[in-house]
DNA sequence: ATTTATAATTATGAATTCAGAATTAAGAGA
DNA sequence: TCTCTTAATTCTGAATTCATAATTATAAAT
């Protein structure tokens, strides 16, 4: 049985993923020159679909092009994670406000089972940081507004550029299920400002403990 | 004397460019197919580059491409038109509180300029509308977060692919400017939480105002 | 040995060419 | 006349080729 993708992404998407993966992995450092001819060779590829996945990672901003200099991993510094980490929170926050009052009671019920899963994988980092991700994946996705989905998107791929985007450090677990519970509690109470303000504090105790 | 660019752009950055020009000017409209051929023909340059600013566009979201299909432009509902306006809204609000917390004195002096000039030019509509535009982008300028600024410049993009783009509707402008006057006495009070609000309020009543 | 000028190499940007998918047109049969 | 099949055409996606800018290497001169 031929495994063949269900929407058939273009190459130029599939390159982009690629590469996106070589980046985070660090195989490709922030600073450095994208070879395109070695790319190209090592894909078995052209440079036409790998140049437009660069433009791609450009819009991203993952990567900067400089002209006639070819294309760079974009560097990130301390101020531009702390700034991205700003708008991540605000819009998550928002996020919390808008499921607070928009979502359906079933789909409340949803975060709290995903809740229930993070308090019993507290002794498991690294379901504990899976189940995180999609409790605040599904908060979004509840809180329906693509094109937020996609800032969101962009700003986490920028966050992973640097080398210590685990927000989720080892200690702060046992505080950030408190954090978590305060949000649940908001969004049950269906108290959109209660539940804007619990968000924005559980980010604001990430960055510490990320500092 | 040549008119030499200062920082030359690659050609596919220029053919963005016009390319975003000829959607919003609807010579191009949502929902409509791009020709390549004709459209790199008319330029007088190869399919190359036009597909490389098309990728481009793609990632702005003004264009979605559609596999062995091409390039369309992107049509936006008034769905959309909602939840762009309520992002634009949310990171505008934002920007006015740091500014109110973070602005040097002499940045407030500038906004409050921007201001009187606002005041001055009630009954020149162009004038008025160009000028409240500065003060939102200087206002932003001056938060000083150069992904939000992305972030805002893409879904301003977004919100001009609509007809009726055009925030500021004749009878709006004395209460515009009133509005305007409450965001500048808060931000001169530095009073983030007021100065938030009061950008809310600004934007509430233009998207009623809109509908 | 160091510096400057020139040649060779390398890499980007863009045009051209090629392969194949999608669409349209043409034609055969009911 | 209408429908289904097949051929021709068109267009996208990707490889290849070409031109030129940038860099590196070489050589000459002081």
């Amino acid at each position: 049985m031929a495994a063949v993708s269900l929407t058939p992404r273009a190459l130029y998407q599939e390159v982009a993923e690629l590469l996106r993966q070589r980046i985070f992995n660090r195989e490709l450092t922030p600073g450095s020159w994208i070879d395109e001819l070695k790319l190209a060779e090592e894909y078995g590829i052209s440079r036409t679909p790998l140049r437009e996945a660069l433009k791609v990672l450009a819009a991203e901003g993952l990567v900067t092009m400089k002209v006639r200099r070819g294309a760079y991993v974009t560097e990130v510094s301390e101020r531009d994670l702390t700034d991205v980490y700003h708008l991540l929170a605000l819009l998550e926050s928002d996020a919390a406000g808008v499921v607070a009052t928009q979502a359906s009671d079933a789909q409340l019920k949803e975060l709290q089972e995903l809740h229930r899963e993070l308090e019993k994988s507290v002794n498991n980092r690294e379901a504990f940081f899976q189940i995180n991700e999609r409790f605040h994946m599904r908060l979004l996705d509840i809180a329906d507004n693509r094109w937020r989905d996609q800032m969101v998107a962009d700003l986490r791929k920028v966050m992973k550029l640097n080398r210590h985007n685990s927000l989720l450090k080892s200690g702060r677990i046992e505080e950030s299920l408190a954090e978590h519970q305060a949000i649940l509690n908001a969004l049950l109470a269906r108290d959109a400002k209660a539940a804007g303000q619990a968000m924005q504090a559980h980010f604001n105790n990430g960055l510490q403990a990320a500092a």
